[in-house]
RNA sequence: GGCCCCGUGGCUCAACUGGAUAGAGCAGUCCCCUCCUAAGGGACAGGUUACAGGUUCGAAUCCUGUCGGGGUCGCCA
């Protein structure tokens, strides 16, 4: 149930009734139209741009056509009054009926209220993460992690089939600089000496793995030269790499459909086939790049490599495919990929990458574009940096110091629940403050604590309801008289209820999960304001066992406060406590 | 230097993708607990949306340029 969606269907109407008068001409456009909570209430319950959208194109004035669209509406039993404003927008304002029956709908929908078919079902694939297979996450991936996987439930909740898939990059020359690194660890576990030099990693994340190869192979691999143990080490070492990450984004209730590894690609023919889709179209040749504009690198000479002609697609210069010794660049294998992903179904594409793979962004989407025939949109998400805080004080990660601040200790610090709604607080493509002191602080000033509150207050009030004697079952509540309630602050409650399924349209057609929890911030302060009238006047309270038509009404709608609060909290996987 | 992102009250951020008088939270001043969680609620004050042009009924939002901050820039993945 969209009141919006549904008074934009009247109207549409409106506009129809007026083509079939012959005051407006057929034909128009109706896109654009848009019915929408108004900035100011006191514009009304609903505004709509219909009239001035419409005015040029149907050689009238706005306000005209806004007071025909008026006087047609005003006979709409919905329409308690409608007119118009400013320069030329309708104003309705429905009956209070049908604000009130929102909650009904909540309660027979339960958590899944707001529920879209926006998607219609379309496959999406949802790529994030994707971090190297060499250590544990860190901040930057948490970011990532807790912002794909939000979307992705956004998007399942407006009726996509989201696949969450993970690429592992397994193919290059890291993964031997961990199987080197894993090595020296088995020959410490075998009491050896070692040396960290240059080029490899001196994590002690790795001690437990070099540890577990010796429990796997004894001393096979001691005194032996590379060629014998690196290829065993290298699979041994990025298994034990991903069982962490798996486990570091269980952490945080993250779980992927799909790893894809990138050594799959390799010898198979894999990279071939998509270039050679590549090449059919075009847009593969040999050539040189010209210097980068600007400062050039010292080492810069002209070489002849294989380019794809991505400014074909709107990047901004030709992207090699081949270093000039012949071997795959890393952009080949990704091509790869993403034709792998064109090639599983998949209608629509998103990618989740940090921030410095930015320049990244053009040239992936001009392969998407040149191997799907431009039929596959792709979007790609960047997540900007998080900046840590301690004691007031930013917090500083070194990942040669060893001092880089992992996913794990994030979360053993302050619970997934904090951990994911800060990350979500913010526009995925601006900085992340997180403070530690302030995620755990319980207050008005942590939005997470604020929203939990607000659930565990309407929990609590249920309680003593139930234990005064109302019943306070789902299925009863549905069938409750509502005819009490229409004071303000309840209809502001009541109105923020009904705003809930379009806005998970909006962000679900926006990729932007913040929205979500910015909304349930909104919500729960209105929560809080009705709760806190109570104290006021005793009419406004909850509980009144000498008015119990009215109480049941009441709790009926705190219900279906807790029961969005507890939806929009499951999008962005964050438990809703009954009890704080 | 090229490309990408960002610039909104003292601070941290929203603004439903072009809508009406730009909204919240902190910080500031003041008010509200015999009663459903005061872990809260209210009131006041605070703005030329970095700047300059442009597009149109209408711009924080779109275009051009300038200035600031960050990221990135052919054999790293």
């Amino acid at each position: 149930m969209n009141l919006f969606a549904e008074m934009r269907g009247a109207v549409l109407e409106a506009v129809a009734a007026l083509q079939a008068a012959d005051e407006l001409p057929a034909g128009l456009a109706l896109d654009a139209v848009t019915v929408e909570p108004p900035r100011d209430p006191a514009h009304g319950d609903m505004a709509s741009n219909a009239a001035m959208v419409l005015a040029k194109s149907a050689g009238r004035k706005p306000r005209d056509i806004a007071e025909a669209l008026a006087g047609a509406l005003r006979g709409d039993a919905r329409v308690a009054e409608a007119n118009v404003a400013g320069p030329g927008f309708l104003n309705l304002r429905l009956q209070p009926e049908m604000w009130i029956g929102v909650i009904p709908a909540v309660l027979s929908a339960g958590i899944g209220f707001g529920r879209s078919d926006l998607g219609a079902g379309r496959k999406v694939n949802v790529e994030f993460v994707s971090a190297n297979p060499t250590g544990p996450l860190h901040v930057g991936h948490t970011r990532g992690a807790v912002f794909g996987d939000a979307l992705a439930r956004l998007l399942a909740f407006a009726g996509h089939d989201v696949t969450r898939e993970y690429y592992i990059n397994d193919g290059g020359a890291q993964v031997d600089t961990l199987a080197r690194s894993v090595y020296l660890r088995y020959l410490e576990a075998h009491g050896r000496t070692v040396a960290f030099g240059e080029g490899v990693y001196p994590g002690d994340y790795l001690v437990p793995v070099g540890q577990a190869l010796k429990d796997k192979v004894g001393d096979a691999y001691l005194d032996k030269g590379e060629q014998d143990w690196l290829a065993d080490i290298r699979t041994f070492a990025t298994e034990a790499m991903l069982a962490r990450i798996r486990e570091d984004l269980a952490l945080l209730d993250v779980e992927m459909d799909v790893f894809f590894s990138e050594k799959s690609l390799y010898g198979t023919g894999r990279i071939e086939a998509a270039l050679n889709r590549l090449d059919d179209a075009g847009l593969i040749y040999q050539g040189v790049l010209e210097p980068p504009k600007g400062k050039l690198p010292e080492d810069w000479e002209p070489r002849e490599q294989t380019l794809f002609r991505s400014t074909d697609h709107g990047d901004d210069v030709d992207r090699p495919v081949k270093k000039s010794d012949g071997s795959w660049t890393y952009f080949a294998p990704d091509i790869a990929y993403h034709f792998d992903k064109v090639e599983r179904g998949f209608d629509a594409l998103i990618d989740i990458f940090g921030a410095d793979h930015g320049g990244y962004v053009k040239r992936m989407k001009a392969a998407v574009s040149a191997l799907s025939g431009g039929a596959v949109p792709l979007d790609i998400k960047l997540t900007q940096l998080v900046r840590l805080f301690k004691d007031g004080a930013p917090f500083k990660m070194s990942k040669r110091a060893g001092t880089f601040v992992t996913l794990r200790d994030v979360v053993d610090q302050v619970g997934p629940d904090v951990t994911r709604f800060v990350m979500l607080m913010r526009k995925n493509d601006a900085t992340l403050d997180f403070d530690f002191d302030k995620a755990l602080e319980q207050s008005k000033d942590n939005p997470v604590f604020y929203v939990q509150y607000a659930h565990a207050r309407v929990a609590s009030v249920l309680r003593q309801a139930a234990e005064a004697g109302f019943s306070t079952d789902d299925s009863d509540l549905l069938e409750v008289d509502l005819t009490a309630l229409g004071a303000d602050a309840e209809m502001t409650v009541i109105r923020k209820l009904a705003e809930w399924p379009r806005l998970v349209e909006a962000a679900a057609a926006a990729h932007e999960p913040h929205r979500v929890a910015f909304y349930l911030y909104d919500l729960a302060s209105a929560y809080h304001a009705l709760q806190h009238a109570g104290k006021a006047a005793q009419n406004l309270r909850f509980l009144d066992t000498d008015a119990t038509a009215r109480t049941r009404a009441r709790l009926a709608m705190i219900r279906a406060v807790a029961v969005v609060l507890a939806g929009g909290l499951g999008i962005l996987g964050v438990t809703p406590v009954e009890d704080m």
